[in-house]
This record gives C-alpha cells, sequence and structure tokens, in this order.
DNA sequence: TTTAAAACATGATAATTATCACATTAGGAA
DNA sequence: TTCCTAATGTGATAATTATCATGTTTTAAA
C-alpha cells in the first residue's frame, strides 16, 4: 500500500476522498506515518490536539475515564476512520482518549493543513458534516441502547457487533478483533466480573466458545434473538 | 418578535446566523410559522422530514420509543435550536421523535431552502458542521454519564441541568420547565417509579420541594455534590 | 361541579447488576 | 524454564433498579 495520499484507498472511506490532487499534494506533505503498538494512547482526554490520525491499519478505542476510575468505550475506530476530527473542527481539546486495541498504523496531519481544506474546499466541509450526522446518529442510538438494553442483551450487541465490524479468523472461526474483557465490559459499559459472568452463561448455552481472551461465536441466531428480547 | 428572517432574533442562536441578505430572503420566503400544542409531536422517528424547524418558544423532547414501550429522551431543545437538521444533511428519515414538552412556536423551513444554502453558502455548512460536531461531544459524555452514575446522580445532574438551561420562576421559585414524572424518568433513563421514589427521597432531604408536577430547588450544593459521588 | 382518566405516589417484591474476596490461568520477563 | 504479574473466572453477598399492585391526587372534560 503506498503511502502517497494520491494513491491511497484508505482515504476513499472518509472525507479525505473528495480531495483534488492539489489539496492533497498540502496533506501528503504534510502528513507522517506512526506506527502505533498495542495499547498505546495516541491521544488523552483533555488533551490539545495538533491534528488528525487516519487509521490505516488496526483498530482503536475512544473512551473516557469516570470518576470511579473505570472507562467507558464511546466507539471504536479502524481501518479508513479518522480521529481527533471532532476536536479540530470545534477547535476543542480532545473529549475522549485514544487507545489501541491492536498495533496499528496512522497517518497523522496536521491541524493547519485540514483547516486549510475546510478554509478552502467546501466539498470537504460538506463531506465532514455528513460524516459527522451520522456519527451523531449512532450515538443517539447508543444512548437509546444503553437505557433499554440489559447488560446481557448488550454484550450480545457487542459480539453481534465484533462479527459484522471486523469479521472472523477464516481457519478457527475466531472473532478478530479480540478485546481483553475488560474492554469488552467498557464497551458495553458494565463490570468486568459481569461481563465475564455472562460469558460464561453464553458458553453453558452453547451460543459461543472461548479460548483464552478469544470468542467463537456458534450460535448467531440465538445472540440476534437475545438483542431483540424485553 | 418579527417574522421576517432577516430581523428575527432566534437566528442568532444557531447556523442560519451566517446567512446574507440574499439567503435570508429565499428562507424568509418559504419558511411557515407554526403553533405546536404542548404535547403534539412535531415529527415521528422513521418519518420523511420536508424540512427543519426552528424553535421560536417552548421546548421540545428528542426521543425514542424502546422496544419494550417506554421512550428514552436523548435531548431537549428549546428556543433557537433547529430540529430535523441531521435527518436533511444526511438524506435521511428522522432518527428521533420530537414532542412539545409546552406550548410552541416553530418556523418550518422547507429541504430545498435548506439544501440551496448548503450548496451555495460554504459559511453555512462550517456552521452547520461545528454544530453537529457539538451535538455529538454531548452525546459522547451522555453515553458516558448514562453507564457511569447511578439513577440519583442522574436525577440530580438532570435537576441542575434544568435549573441552568431554563431557569427558575421568580416569584415562586419553582423550575420553569416542568417535565412529566413519565418524561423526568425517560430524560435521566430510568423507570417512573424509580424517578418518583428518588424525588421522594430528595423531598425528604431537603434538597428540593415539590407540589404537583413543579419542582423547586432547595439545596443547590447538596444536589451538586451529589454528582460528583462515586 | 361532577366524574372519569391520567398522573403521582408508595409498598412489596423480584430481578439485575455491582462489589468484594479469592482461586485459577495465562503470558511475559528474568 | 521459572517465577511473577496481570488477566480471567467464580462464589457470596450487597446494592441498585425494575416491576407489579394499589391507593391517592390532579387534571381535564362533560
Amino acid at each position: 500500500m503506498s503511502t502517497k495520499c494520491e494513491n491511497c484507498v484508505i482515504r476513499q472511506y472518509n472525507a479525505l476522498r473528495v480531495l483534488n490532487t492539489e489539496d492533497l499534494a498540502e496533506i501528503n506533505a504534510t502528513k507522517k506515518l506512526q506506527s502505533v503498538s498495542k495499547g498505546d494512547m495516541i491521544f488523552k482526554e483533555g488533551q490539545r490536539l495538533s491534528g488528525i490520525y487516519c487509521v490505516r491499519n488496526g483498530a482503536t478505542k475512544l473512551s473516557k475515564i469516570t470518576a470511579s476510575g473505570r472507562d467507558q468505550i464511546v466507539k471504536i475506530a479502524s481501518k479508513g476512520e479518522i480521529l481527533g476530527q471532532r476536536s479540530i473542527v470545534c477547535d476543542e481539546n480532545a473529549n475522549l482518549s485514544a487507545t489501541a486495541l491492536n498495533d496499528m498504523e496512522v497517518c497523522f496531519i496536521p491541524k493547519s493543513a485540514i483547516k486549510n481544506r475546510i478554509a478552502h474546499n467546501p466539498l470537504f466541509v460538506k463531506e465532514l458534516l455528513v460524516n459527522m450526522a451520522t456519527e451523531l446518529r449512532i450515538a443517539d442510538d447508543m444512548i437509546v441502547n444503553l437505557s433499554e438494553k440489559t447488560v446481557k442483551q448488550r454484550l450480545a450487541q457487542a459480539l453481534l457487533y465484533l462479527k459484522k465490524q471486523f469479521g472472523e479468523d477464516p481457519l478457527t472461526g475466531d472473532l478478530t478483533l479480540v478485546l481483553s474483557r475488560e474492554d469488552l465490559a467498557a464497551a458495553i459499559g458494565t463490570a468486568t466480573e459481569s461481563c465475564i459472568r455472562l460469558l460464561s452463561d453464553f458458553k453453558k448455552k452453547g451460543y459461543i466458545t472461548t479460548q483464552g481472551k478469544n470468542i467463537k461465536i456458534l450460535q448467531l441466531d440465538a445472540l440476534e434473538e437475545l438483542t431483540k428480547d424485553f
């Protein structure tokens, strides 16, 4: 995969796709490819961002540490997604922390380059707008989910999401994106022990199997049924 | 208050403020002032919107009916805020329902007028973008709140929010925006009975008094302390 | 004003979820 | 490898929250 923005396929997934040759030249001249190791923090809540990060590879959690010390994952971002665009658009400090869930490659694009594009390319602004509006809908839906569904339902939903979004290992059938029990709990908004307990329950019922951190879904329909219950 | 967009002070609160005379002329020519009675639904989840609504007066809840029949309030919008802009931007059906919490006046602005402004006024698009980005931050924070805080903390927070956002009656000291217990429960994501029980608890402790649906905050500091606990 | 319906309120109880304690296992460093 | 630490897993229990039942009060309509 080329590291030249002009040839980069990754940007097809985000607002950068509408940039013209001239725009891309500046982005390309100023961007920096970075390797991020699993567990590394790309940026931290409250930090002033000097640019955005375009994810080339790997996945990251966007989360916030709560007063009680736990953290709540608001979103998982992966290939093609941009981190930090909300903060840059609003000229605010980061509202969430971004932590690598596995080894990643990201392109750092300095704020100035993005601000220039925003100032001069209306099409780009509109793309950003549509993107942000979509994220808002997803966040709104998550609010409804958190208050409507039980922890069990949210866990089932999270497993289905992981399968749909990141797929399964073609050999073993295990979910490709491997989360620690702690992260999985943080994603569905519950205590780690509760999450583990429910996974055990799913195992007992034959919905899934586990091997270490790996999870394999056996009965998709059972999990889907669970998410619908009320 | 004038009903001519050119002289309308309401639009100072939202993205419409950056429109020029020419833009405003088209908006003004096509907009329609509407009265909405308390309890009326302005639009419903899933509905195709033919425009946006600019709130001149009153307040509305933006909510979603859950599978179990309850509804969860995602946001309360009032004077100066625009309803439906997300759906128009994304060309999607409404994701939330908008229901008047009291008698309202709203200006309906047809989709075409807004789409024209988006197509021709980059400044307007940028304003929308910043607006949407801010709403996204608020939604993200709500996600963290819902999973971090107890119902009691969220109720305390909601009361403080109502005071800050809508103020108190200068005579009685009651919160200006009056919500039914059911709506208050829907806003904090709990059962109506739980909400009522906690209000009784707050009363017993002397934090608030109630008279019918009216609520008066007596001990602001106590409620603030509650929201911080862990 | 009367009356019916809706909203409010509270008790009893069940279900869900968190917390604490502790055992086991896995994974990485010396 | 061996050891240490962190993660996983489970039990016991407490706390929180939901649900159901039922009575009371408000509200609004006839």
